[in-house]
DNA sequence: CCCGCGGCTGAACATGTGGTTAGTGTACTG
DNA sequence: CAGTACACTAACCACATGTTCAGCCGCGGG
């Protein structure tokens, strides 16, 4: 519930317009920002409906200051135990598993975000498509990683199936047997995911050709540089 | 052209209730369920919001009627042109391509239930994680896949993996330069897709390894503390 | 020609939600 | 101590949306 804390505050210590974001994050989070109900979000800050708008102006002010808030703990956090382990992907699992209840919330804010197109969302994907892209290069370069022939698409490949798996919906959670997404789901998942991404899952290339190909003729004339 | 209609019959010469029927899939598939406006729906239909009750009972009564013939036509179509051609991925990714916008209304139909949780979510994840294990487990017996540790978690994550990228939001389009997903992003995205499912992306194990060790302490007996 | 019946409409109703405002208490300031 | 400024609340409004309902309209049967 209570999302970046500073410090050892407890909520009853935050000041009300904190306490308030606090608490929209988490909804916001949960259910999107059209769902999100504002007088529900108040009640879990303990204040009046009436004082988000005194100090937020209105729901889309909130989603902004919200927006803000996520996008500077999740760069902060990105920054300083960042690209230290490799692979977005595996830096987003280990971060979901080990950190508290915080970071879910925020990715799943995240993700939320990037869904129904927010304002911050080209914010949010430009950071992370950024980075993935730039760890694949890097990767490359050093010999841990395959050569791409489009990194780009491949970073964003990469962001979508990190979202894809952090946000995974209950019902494919249930074909897992779990009730919802949680840690072990995750563990689990990322077993094959890493399998996937170590040894691939095809043995012979005829479809990745096939997928080749049909980018080549698929794509406009006007955008064609060098080929793979 | 316009979604499911049986033969070559135009919107004017069908019933009220498949009129509605046809333009609350296309309403739920780009808003959702709890977003869709039943009276634009009716607009849509060229209906009064009345009628949708008269014919329907509610709201839930249409989302349970668009759900059993989205999954009829979706199942129906699976099993025509189905798995002859091999992996769910490639195929749902061939399908959008090639398909008329009917087909991509109903896949973004699906994705939304699944999203949503709604009853028929259920019975899609259950066909689609079903039909991916067994081409999956096809696949390993006949040698044109690697075997997986654990089929049944490669199927959920092809799932998630096919849905992630046919719906992929706008955002993410928006850092490949186009507006919003659409063909050309689906070829582009393709390609590192199939590179990464046929060649893999790490050249070693440590990612892999770590995650198996993950896995492999997470999961003691049924329900354990999360935090370790 | 009238009757009735079922598809269908349009307006009204109920509820929930975003947004506003008048007023209250309180803490700081002169 | 008086006054002012500000955080805060409760009641209220406007509006959207699911839902209901009384009735209209066209058509087939007496």
């Amino acid at each position: 519930m209570s999302s970046a804390l500073p410090g050892g505050a407890r909520p009853e210590d935050l000041t009300a317009p904190a306490k308030i974001r606090s608490a929209a994050i988490a909804h916001l989070a949960r259910d999107g920002f059209q769902k999100a109900n504002l007088r529900a979000i108040a009640a879990d800050a303990g204040v009046s409906a009436g004082l988000i708008f005194h100090h937020f102006g209105s729901k889309k002010g909130l989603l902004t200051a919200c927006d803000e808030r996520v996008l500077g703990v999740l760069t902060e956090r990105a920054r300083t135990a960042g690209r230290a382990s490799g692979s977005g992907l595996h830096d987003l699992h280990r971060a979901y598993v080990s950190d508290p209840e915080d970071y879910r919330v925020h990715v799943q804010y995240m993700a939320r975000a990037i869904a129904e197109d927010t304002p911050a969302a080209e914010r949010f994907v430009a950071t992370l498509v950024e980075e993935s892209e730039e760890i694949f290069r890097a990767g490359a370069a050093d010999g841990s990683m395959r050569e791409s022939s489009d990194p780009r698409a491949l970073a964003v490949l990469n962001v979508l199936i990190s979202q894809a798996l952090l946000t995974m919906p209950p019902p494919l959670a249930r074909a897992l047997g779990a009730e919802r997404l949680g840690p072990e789901v995750l563990a689990r998942m990322a077993v094959p995911a890493l399998e996937l991404f170590t040894r691939g899952l095809y043995t012979d290339d005829t479809l990745l050709e096939a997928a080749r190909d049909a980018w080549a003729s698929a794509r406009p004339a006007s955008s064609r540089k060098t080929e793979d």
